[in-house]
RNA sequence: GGUGCCAUAGCUCAGUUGGUAGAGCAAAGGACUGAAAAUCCUUGUGUCACUGGUUCGAUUCCCGUUGGCACCA
């Protein structure tokens, strides 16, 4: 039986060094769950693995797009599985780890096959929505697709939008394309969750900026600072930096956003893992045990 | 030393013509299906500085105390 250990955990919890340890346990390559460390400029302020740790076990998925490639859970969850199935026939256990939600549930669950949607789809909701308002966008979409109208967040534009980009152009409704059930994975998936003490855990995000800023995130942004408008660079660590290089916000009051926006980023992820029920968690010092547990799961 | 002003949520401040109080920020909780480090929703009890007085009732009025600020010496 072929076995995925999934390590995951809030930003700051200490995922990269524990998924080193146990890719030398298992002589596993480690595979990347998270949807900004992918980008190739982005290496400071997405405490990506550095080069010495990248040395330490193959790594995927970290450092291999450029800001301007499009990208997307959907598109992670084709080129993950694809790269699980490959390396599934010369390893029976792989280590994947990453703080993306969405990524992680895209491998674990997989993500409904809904089309993508093209840009002059996309351009002309965008004018739409900035023409129309969101609440004329609610009533189409209450006409188009009366179900999902009843459950989506009305007051969420993205996900209004993105429901009747689909229905405008495939014809059906957005609905007709969720099936609400997971897919079925042919490998076997042990869940290893992260967790600090919350003050543990703000103090190492506090102390992680800080060390960020020591190893030059503040030229790194700078350099990132003319494709400001991408989607990747809606990141934590950029964004308000941006807003001091545009004279909006003082350096030491940008670097307290970044790090109270990191700590929020942080409970945020904790949420969405809370709800999850096959993690089973640990404190980052308790190797001996997660080796254990997993172990006991791999026999 | 004298006079005046101020003291209310973690912070900045409203307010109560006397019936125990509310905004912003911070903080916390939640949602999440192709942009997800994104996007969106919800949540405000606090010895109203301390002591005493007036009052059926004081955070509000009065005396005093402490701390801060300003002005005068």
């Amino acid at each position: 039986m072929k076995s995925l250990i999934v390590l995951i955990g809030p930003t700051g919890v200490g995922k990269t060094d524990l998924s080193l340890a146990l890719a030398k346990c298992y002589k596993s390559p480690i595979i990347s769950a998270d949807s900004r460390q992918i980008y190739a400029t982005l290496q400071i302020g997405t405490a990506a693995p550095t080069p010495e740790q990248l040395e330490q076990a193959k790594h995927y998925f970290i450092g291999t797009l450029q800001l301007t490639d499009y990208y997307s859970a959907a598109q992670y969850e084709l080129d993950a599985i694809k790269l699980l199935d490959e390396l599934f026939t010369s390893h029976d256990t792989l280590i994947l780890t990453g703080g993306s939600m969405m990524y992680i549930d895209a491998i674990c669950k997989g993500i409904d096959d809904i089309p993508t949607v093209d840009a002059e789809t996309r351009e002309y909701m965008m004018q739409h929505y900035e023409k129309e308002g969101l609440e004329a966008l609610c009533k189409e979409l209450k006409l188009l697709d009366p179900e999902y109208y009843k459950s989506v967040d009305l007051k969420n534009p993205k996900r209004v939008i993105h429901a009747l980009e689909i229905c405008y152009m495939t014809g059906k409704t957005y609905t007709s394309f969720r099936t609400k059930s997971a897919k079925q994975r042919p490998f076997r998936i042990i869940k290893i969750g992260l967790t600090r003490d919350r003050e543990e855990l703000y103090d190492r995000i506090n102390h992680r900026v800080d060390k960020m800023m020591e190893d030059g995130l503040l030229e790194e942004a700078r350099q990132m600072y003319p494709f400001r408008h991408l989607n990747a660079l809606n990141t934590v660590g950029y964004k308000e930096l941006f807003k001091y290089f545009d004279g909006e916000w003082t350096l030491p009051f940008a670097i307290e956003k970044i790090k109270q926006n990191s700590r929020i980023y942080s409970r945020k992820q904790m949420t969405w893992f809370k709800r999850d029920s096959d993690i089973t968690w640990f404190h980052p010092d308790q190797q001996k045990e997660i080796k254990a547990y997993i172990e006991e799961r791999l026999r």
